[in-house]
DNA sequence: CCAAATTGTGAAACAATTGCATAATATTCA
DNA sequence: TGAATATTATGCAATTGTTTCACAATTTGG
């Protein structure tokens, strides 16, 4: 017993149509060719379909059921066909990100949340928690972007430059550090550093800085969020470092101020790695001309 | 874009096989087969099911999407499959009744509810309202068995004895009818005669006694419910016709009486019409089986 | 880097489906 | 009822699709 889709829409068809040759005009096949089908479908079933005895065949009991499979199941088919449809034009399609810098969720909410205005069809969603295998899952297709600021040359794997950023010092307006005009990497030897929860290589305070200078600071604390790290910043429990565009827009109203790291400040660039059969994507296209430039503009913070 | 339910099955099984190798083992085809067939179900999709890069060959996201539908579909597929399996062997089937006879509510009930705790897969229906086209109905499949008292020779139909029963006048105690020994044609004559709502031809009253006598009642009154002709009979608002089962088990506690139809008293065969390729069904045997032994038993009245 | 495992491909064998012509059967209408 | 019409069934040939075989290509793991 093996049925085929062809043998449910077969049995739509003839149902839909009342009656055999109808359905195979329907169905742009000869009416032999159904009565074969039919022939066929009934052998493997062992079951009669149909009701013989009157003309234009009609459906048995257990046709009806057999019916009853073909209408659930078709529609299902049909929409999956559709999504692929949807898929080839390029109007829908997966865009899963994962983030190796764990700040971007600031300015990346935003921009994704504007994109799903946009692209309604297409699933988003965004994947921490692995920071560390993103390029390769990349390549493996378990994500569709990585946000990085370390371009690396790989086989299939497309890095565009979204922004340039500066991580700054942020401490308390009572700490002592705060009387400098920037600090540097011996700063830090005393101090309490309030991190995320990444690991040293993720983090350009110590890729840039501190270890570069050999630098140990007196205790890391990991905290989760950005709010969190700029709280115990501002009652002074510790000190931090925070791409700008955290800082932008809350610096007025709080009790912290935000210093260059080294006399001429250290820049970094922000890229976004895409599979590059991807890249030219018009969806993924679109994500990329957006996080160029909306994360530029002043924002409303969202948390 | 066409797809088979073939394609659901090997995208399922390179999943749960965790690659191709391994799926067509389990398939018992080569794997150059399945190789071709996934080629082929790319071909028409137009997306990348699979991810290439690495090894084992696993799902991208529009595969994903193609196994979601597949774990949805195949089982309910499958369970269609153990439906018709369960059919062929004949321990499920459909058993749509007809009946002629209105009355017969009362003894077939109580029948059927003890097939259905012996069948439980089979698809158990009483259908009313079609004792006209009944047997043109059964030679249409539109129901499966006839319970009828007047069998005709049919191509394909068979007719199996049920059990003999006899019309009975029911009167109230008080009418003056209730003095006679037996009722005849003419006793009628000015009596409100109390009946189903069905033709004269299925009522054994007129096709027995009042058409052959060419007797008309005074007046005819149409009655759904047993139990309400019972009621009006015994408030002496007419007088009825019953089969002798209908009155066997609530004779006593009553206030109406019942009189044999002529002096010996008329008796009449109940049959159940199937269609012939039915009747050797299993649990259509044990549906007659049932029938002709159960209603003679003494049972407590259901409504 | 090599051995083992896995997947891809072209040609030929094999199997299934379809179409054609026509037979068989049911329905309709005069 | 009996043609005329419509519908379904069937054998065979043509066509199309699937599977296998043999081997190439690629990736993985030690």
């Amino acid at each position: 017993m093996y049925f085929e889709l062809r043998h449910l829409r077969a049995i739509k068809a003839i149902n839909d149509a009342g009656g055999l040759s109808r359905a195979a005009d329907r169905m742009n096949i000869t009416q032999s060719a159904l009565s074969h089908q039919v022939k066929g479908l009934e052998d493997q079933a062992g079951v009669e379909l149909f009701v013989r005895r009157t003309k234009p065949l009609r459906l048995s009991a257990a046709g009806m059921r057999f019916l009853k499979l073909a209408e659930r199941v078709l529609p299902e088919v049909e929409a999956l066909e559709e999504d692929f449809r949807n898929l080839r034009q390029g109007r829908s399609g997966r865009l899963h990100i994962a983030i190796e810098c764990h700040a971007c969720f600031e300015w990346l909410f935003p921009v994704l949340e504007q994109f799903r205005r946009a692209w309604p069809d297409v699933d988003v969603d965004i994947r921490p928690g692995l920071a560390f295998e993103a390029l390769p899952a990349l390549q493996r297709e378990d994500v569709d972007v990585v946000v990085s600021s370390d371009p690396e040359c790989l086989d299939g794997i497309d890095f565009s430059a979204l922004f340039d950023y500066e991580p700054v010092f942020v401490a308390s307006s009572h700490h002592p550090l705060a009387a400098k005009e920037f600090v540097v990497a011996d700063d830090f030897r005393d101090e309490t550093l309030i991190t995320y929860p990444v690991d040293r290589s993720r983090l350009d305070v110590f890729t840039e800085l501190l270890l570069p200078a050999k630098v140990e600071p007196r205790a890391v604390r990991q905290v989760e969020l950005t709010a969190v790290i700029l709280l115990l910043v501002a009652s002074n429990r510790g000190v931090a470092v925070l791409p700008d565009w955290v800082l932008r827009d809350v610096k007025l109203d709080s009790d912290y101020v935000t210093r260059p790291l080294t006399e001429k400040g250290i820049t970094r660039r922000l890229y976004a790695a895409t599979r590059d059969k991807d890249t030219s994507q018009p969806f993924m296209a679109y994500l990329l001309r957006l996080a160029r430039t909306e994360p530029l503009k002043p924002q409303r913070r969202s948390a």
